[in-house]
DNA sequence: GACACAAGCGGACTATCGGTCCGCATCGTA
DNA sequence: TACGATGCGGACCGATAGTCCGCTTGTGTC
């Protein structure tokens, strides 16, 4: 059993290509206004090579906003309280949703992009199910949370990229005004 | 000033279109699926009557739409209490949210179809900003719940349309489950 | 270094879909 | 019946996701 190795062109294309869609989406506003013929074009490389590494375009946004989430993955599970774990369950629930929030407003577009893919529900993509999984732990832990299940659901729903979007461009909050309402309303409904 | 009247063949075939983009959107589960051709196919009726009459894809979708919620907006704007004004703060807040649910389970693939249309924020749409100011008008009276404005945004997200879809089909809830669960949630959110 | 073969590349090509356009049919009216 | 306005329909267009296959390039072997 020989591991094949990645060939060296494939790699250095991979990694262009994830730079240059990393860089569209982040420039442009609307996310189905980059297509594949675009990133292709910036990466400079061939739609096919896009096609055969990524899958579809779902894949290779999934792929971008996989490598971005990662540190955050790993700092939940590993990392020290109160994100990871350890920490009191009020403090790490409040210190999740305050982190999930401060990504997707740190990476707006990309997120907007994810949220949008393809008709696939967001509610199936692997990182949601892992924030979904962890505050539910969490919030099983607290007695005024008689539901944790569906209040993390909510919860989670409250850092919506297409609310954060609207909160921001349209009634004109800043990122800090969004994380204190979010983390007032958590608060509340922590007990 | 001789008000124009709709001429026969053309509120026929308006009819004869809504009808058949119900049924269509109805019957599927993926909104994205069904097409314009298919829509007007279904219908009898030519591609361009489909588009001079509502203007592009997501018109259709929302006069659709708009043609189901209109008993619920009524229900709300001058319908008897708890759902209509005069009714306690924290009843008709749970009474909306409810009413909004229940809708949005009734309508599934609709509604879907809706807040998926054309990229276009579902937070700018009418029914939303009409739901969202009577929600927030109730809820400002409630003196557990600081950030009203925030709180509205944040309940009605428990309403989304994917959200219900996943606990439905994936968590495998029925709807009354769904309801009762987002009852729980917004009286303990309202104190 | 030469060779052979697998792995990867690229861009022309296809299918599909939203949206437009314009010659023709139909409606309402005098 | 005749006529102008309104509406119809489907051929057509441009864009875009995704496929295909002949050619190139990297890599392990002698």
């Amino acid at each position: 059993m020989t591991v094949r190795r990645e060939r060296a062109d494939a790699a250095r294309n991979r990694e262009a290509v994830l730079a240059a869609a990393d860089a569209l989406f982040a420039r442009s506003e609307r996310p189905r206004g980059i297509s594949m013929d675009d990133v292709a074009a910036a990466a400079g490389v061939g739609k096919g090579t896009l096609f055969r590494r990524f899958g579809d375009r779902t894949g290779l946004i999934r792929a971008l906003a996989e490598a971005r989430i990662e540190p955050l993955r790993q700092a939940v599970e590993a990392g020290p309280p109160p994100l990871g774990p350890g920490a009191a369950p009020r403090e790490r629930a409040l210190a999740l949703l305050d982190a999930v929030l401060e990504f997707k407003l740190a990476n707006r577009h990309l997120t907007l992009a994810l949220e949008d893919a393809g008709g696939a529900s967001p509610y199936q993509a692997g990182h949601y199910v892992g924030w979904h999984a962890t505050l539910c732990d969490v919030l099983r832990e607290l007695p005024d949370v008689p539901d944790a299940d569906y209040a993390a659901h909510v919860l989670l729903a409250a850092t919506r990229a297409d609310l954060v979007e609207h909160l921001v461009t349209v009634e004109g909050l800043t990122g800090e005004e969004v994380r204190r309402r979010l983390a007032g309303f958590a608060a509340a409904v922590l007990g």
